[in-house]
DNA sequence: TGATGCATGTAACTGGTTACATGATTTT
DNA sequence: AAAATCATGTAACCAGTTACATGCATCA
C-alpha cells in the first residue's frame, strides 16, 4: 500500500467499523486535526483497500433508503497501519500559503496588511477556542493509556492547541512590527 | 492570475531579477521556509507569468554555456503580488502526514514508536539549529523596516523558529507519555 | 413542496512529483 | 575520462478539488 489517504481511512476504521458515507463525513473535518478528504476520493480508495484485503466490506441495511457497505479492518490492514505509523515521514517541509504571503508582506500597503493580520488572528483565535473546548471535555474523561485509540485524539489535539497558540503569538508579534 | 507557485516566483523576482535557473535553485529550499517547487514546474510557470505581463524576460549571456533569460517584475506584477498578500488565505487546514501518524500511534509497537519519535525529535532539532544559526546572522545585521524585503525573511524565519520549538516540545511530551 | 440528509459514484481539471532528454563547460 | 554544474525543457503519472449525476426518505 502507499497512499496517505489510505492510512487515514485505515486509522478511522481501526477504531470502529464504518460505512463509506460515515468515512466521507468524518474526513470533512480533519482527522487528527490535520487531514481532510472529499467523498469523491474516499469511495475509490475504499475499493482499493478492499482489493488489497486491508479492509473487508459487508453489505448492511443502511439508515437511509439505500443499502450501505460497512467496512472493518483486517489483520493485514492493522499490521500495515501499525508499520506505517513508525516509518519516518518524508523530510519535505509542509507548505504554507500563509507564510508565503508574509514573505512578500513588505510590499503591501501597511494598513491593508494590518487588516489582513487582524483577520488571520481572529481566525486562529476561533480555532484555538474550539480546541480548548475539546480539551476541557477530554480532561474530564478518564485518562487514556498510550495503547488506547483515544491516545491518538489526545495527542493530536494537544498539538493543535499549541500550534494555534504559537501562530497567535507570532501574528501578535507581526502586528506589533507593523505599527 | 491564480496559482500559489506564481506568487512564490513573483515574491522572489520582486526582490531582484533572476533567471529561470536561479529561481529553480531558490525553490529547492523552501521560500519563506514553507514553499518548494521543482524546475519542471518553474519554467512553464515563468512562461505564463510573462504572457500575463507580470514579469518581463530579457535574454542575457549566462555564466554557463547557454544564453539565459533574466526575469524582472513589472508594475502589474508588483501590484498583483501586493494585492494577493493581503487577501485572506483559504481556511482549509494544512495537511500533516506527521500528525496523521500520531493519530494511529496507539496501535504501534511501543518500542518502535519510541524509536520513531526519537528520530523525529532529532530531525526537528537539526532544523531548529539551522534556523537559530540564521537568526544569529540576522540579529547582527541592521534592523529591517516592515517595508523592506528583508522583513519577509525575518518574519518567516521567526515563524520557523517557534514552529520547530513547538514541535520539539510536543514530541518531548509525547515521548514522556510513551514511557 | 422544497430543502436536507442518506448514499455512491464518475469526469474534468489542477497542482505537483518523477523521470526522460539534450548538450556544453568546468572541475576532479 | 568522468562527474558536476549550467540551462531548459517535455511527458507520464499521482493526488486532490470541483462539478455532475442519481434517487429515495424525512422534515419544515
Amino acid at each position: 500500500m502507499s497512499s496517505t489517504l489510505g492510512y487515514a481511512l485505515l486509522g478511522l476504521i481501526a477504531r470502529r467499523p464504518r460505512t463509506g458515507y460515515e468515512l466521507s463525513q468524518a474526513l470533512r473535518v480533519p482527522v487528527g486535526y490535520f487531514w481532510t478528504a472529499s467523498h469523491s476520493q474516499v469511495y475509490p480508495e475504499l475499493v482499493r483497500l478492499e482489493a488489497e484485503r486491508l479492509i473487508r466490506g459487508t453489505v448492511v441495511p443502511g439508515p437511509g433508503p439505500r443499502d450501505t457497505k460497512r467496512y472493518d479492518i483486517t489483520a493485514d490492514g492493522r499490521a500495515a497501519l501499525a508499520e506505517w505509523v513508525t516509518t519516518p515521514v518524508s523530510d519535505a517541509p509542509p507548505r504554507s500559503e500563509e507564510l508565503l504571503k508574509i514573505y512578500s508582506i513588505w510590499l503591501a500597503d501597511p494598513s491593508r496588511a494590518r487588516t489582513m493580520i487582524a483577520a488571520e488572528l481572529a481566525r486562529h483565535r476561533t480555532q484555538l477556542a474550539r480546541y480548548e473546548a475539546l480539551a476541557t471535555e477530554f480532561e474530564q474523561a478518564a485518562p487514556v493509556a498510550a495503547t488506547q485509540p483515544g491516545f491518538g485524539d489526545v495527542a493530536t489535539l494537544r498539538y493543535g492547541l499549541t500550534y494555534e497558540r504559537h501562530f497567535i503569538d507570532w501574528y501578535e508579534w507581526l502586528s506589533d512590527q507593523l505599527r
